[in-house]
DNA sequence: AATTGAGACAACCGCGGTCAC
DNA sequence: AGTGACCGCGGTTGTCTCAAT
C-alpha cells in the first residue's frame, strides 16, 4: 500500500494563476510551512494540483527569489556553467542565488541559445545548410524579431507586475557600423523596403531560384558592387550587402542538391560537396567578377553556367583561395542575420569561416554545421564518394586531412571563445 | 483598425529516483 | 519487499505581448 495520490486531477483549475490564487497560496504557506503539497490545495482553498502548487511557489512566490532581468555577470556565469554542466538547469541555478532553474532554463532557451547555438548543436541535428539558411532568413524576416520593443510582463505581484523593457536598439541609420555587431562583412539593408526585399530574396532565392535557369530576370537580383568598407559584396540592385556564395552548376542538378534540397537521398550528400567546395576552391568575389570566364563580355552580371568545378564564397575581405580556371559561377544568396543588435548568431554566413584562408574574425558560425552535419569528417569512404564529382584529383586526400585539422582547430577555438 | 508572426516566459507534462506505507 | 505517491528535474507547450504590415 503506497501513498494516497497527490490529488484527484479532476475539476482542477490549470493555466495561469491569478494574483487570488497567489495570495490564498501565499499566506498558507507563510503560515503552515512549504511541504505537504498534497494537502495543500485543499487547507488553502486552491484548485489546484499539489504539483501546480509546489511549482508556482518554488518559481514565483518564493521570498528569496531574485527579480529583475538576467545581469551580464549572471548570463555569464550561465554560459560558462552551461559550456560544462549542460542542461542541468537546477544545478546550474544552485550557482546563481534567488534564480530557478525553471527561469535560467527559459532565459537560456530564449536568449542564449540562439546566440550560442550555433557552437554547440550537435553533428546529428543539423539540418541542411540550405534550410536553415532560409529559416535565418525567415527569423529575421518578421515579428518581434524585427527590432522590437520587447516589453516583458513579469505577472507576479511581487514583481509589481512590472514592465521591464528590454529595447532593441532600431534600424534608423543602418549605414554598416559593426563596432559592436560581431557579425562582420554583413550590413543591413538601408530601409525597411530594402530590408523586405534583401530577405524575400533570401528565401526566394536561397531556396528556390535557380541561379543557372534561363530566367534572366532573376539574375537581375544579383546585381554585384562591392562593399567600400569590407571589400565584400553588396547583393542586389537595392545595394543590399550580404554574403555571396556560387555553387558549382553541377550542384543544382544533383538530386537533395544545394540549390535542389527538396529531392534525392540523403547519401547523395551535396552539402559535405559543397563544403570541401569552399575549402577548395574559394575565390575572391572580386576574382570571380574579373574573371572574363566568369562573366559575359559585356560585363553585364549574369553569370555563366557553363562551367563546372567553380564554388565560390565570399564575403568580408578578401579571401586567399585557390583560382581555378574553368569557375562555374552559379549564385544563391546566403545572406545573414540581419538584425541590428549583433546577438543572433550568424553561423551560416560563410564571412566567418575560418579556415586556412579564411579570416575568424570572431565571428559567430558553426563548423560542425558547416563541416559536420553532412560531411562526417573521417568517413573517408564518404567523403570519396561526395568528393568524387568535384575533383577525382591526389590533391583530395591530403584536402581531407587539412580539413580535418582545421574543424579540430576551430572547435577548439569555439569553445575557448564560449568559455572565454 | 485588424492581422500577422515571433519573442518571451509561465505553466504543464512526463520521467526517474526516493520514500512512505 | 512491494507498491505507488512524492519530489525534483528537464523538455515542451500555451499564452501573452507588441512591432510591423
Amino acid at each position: 500500500m503506497g501513498r494516497a495520490p497527490c490529488c484527484e486531477k479532476v475539476g482542477l483549475k490549470k493555466g495561469r494563476w491569478t494574483a487570488e490564487e497567489d495570495e490564498k497560496l501565499t499566506k498558507y504557506i507563510q503560515a503552515n510551512g512549504e511541504g505537504s503539497w498534497r494537502s495543500l490545495p485543499k487547507n488553502a482553498g486552491l484548485l489546484r494540483c499539489g504539483k501546480s502548487c509546489r511549482l508556482r511557489w518554488i518559481n514565483y512566490l518564493a521570498a528569496d527569489l531574485k527579480r529583475g532581468n538576467i545581469s551580464a555577470e549572471e548570463e555569464e556565469i550561465i554560459i560558462n556553467l552551461h559550456a560544462s554542466l549542460g542542461n542541468r538547469w537546477s544545478l546550474i541555478a544552485s550557482h546563481l542565488p534567488g534564480r530557478t532553474d525553471n527561469e535560467i532554463k527559459n532565459y537560456w532557451n530564449s536568449h542564449l541559445s540562439r546566440r550560442i547555438y550555433s557552437f554547440r548543436r550537435p553533428v546529428n541535428e543539423r539540418q541542411p545548410l540550405i534550410i536553415e539558411t532560409a529559416k535565418e532568413g525567415m527569423l529575421a524576416k518578421s515579428g518581434a524579431g524585427r527590432f522590437a520593443i520587447k516589453k516583458k510582463l513579469i505577472s507576479h505581484p511581487q514583481k509589481d507586475a512590472i514592465r521591464v523593457p528590454t529595447k532593441r536598439p532600431r534600424k534608423e541609420n543602418n549605414t554598416g557600423d559593426f563596432s559592436n555587431s560581431n557579425v562582420e562583412g554583413i550590413q543591413l539593408p538601408q530601409t525597411p523596403a530594402a530590408e523586405k526585399n534583401t530577405l524575400s530574396s533570401t528565401i526566394n532565392d536561397t531556396v528556390i531560384w535557380d541561379p543557372c535557369a534561363e530566367d534572366k530576370d532573376l539574375m537581375d537580383l544579383v546585381v554585384t558592387t562591392p562593399c567600400p568598407e569590407t571589400g565584400g559584396v553588396m547583393l542586389g540592385s537595392r545595394g543590399e550587402k550580404a554574403n555571396l556564395v556560387i555553387c558549382p552548376s553541377e550542384e543544382r542538378r544533383r538530386p537533395n542538391s544545394l540549390l535542389n534540397p527538396s529531392g534525392g537521398e540523403k547519401e547523395n550528400d551535396s552539402f559535405g560537396q559543397f563544403c570541401e567546395g569552399i575549402e577548395n576552391e574559394m575565390l575572391s568575389f572580386n576574382e570571380v567578377m574579373m574573371d572574363k570566364e566568369l562573366l559575359d563580355p559585356d560585363g553585364d552580371s549574369s553569370l555563366n553556367d557553363e562551367g563546372q568545378n567553380g564554388l565560390l564564397v565570399h564575403s568580408g575581405e578578401r579571401q586567399s583561395g585557390v583560382s581555378s580556371p574553368d569557375k562555374t559561377v552559379n549564385v544563391f544568396e546566403s545572406i545573414g542575420d540581419l538584425s541590428s543588435n549583433g546577438e543572433s548568431g550568424d553561423w551560416h554566413s560563410f564571412s566567418s569561416i575560418s579556415t586556412s584562408g579564411f579570416d575568424y574574425g570572431g565571428v559567430d558560425w558553426n563548423w560542425d554545421d558547416v563541416m559536420g552535419g553532412h560531411l562526417e569528417i573521417g568517413d573517408e569512404t564518404k567523403e570519396e564518394n561526395m568528393l568524387s564529382w568535384l575533383w577525382e584529383s591526389e590533391k583530395e586526400e591530403e584536402e581531407t586531412q587539412r580539413l580535418e585539422d582545421v574543424a579540430n582547430c576551430d572547435k577548439q577555438n569555439a569553445m575557448l571563445w564560449l568559455l572565454s
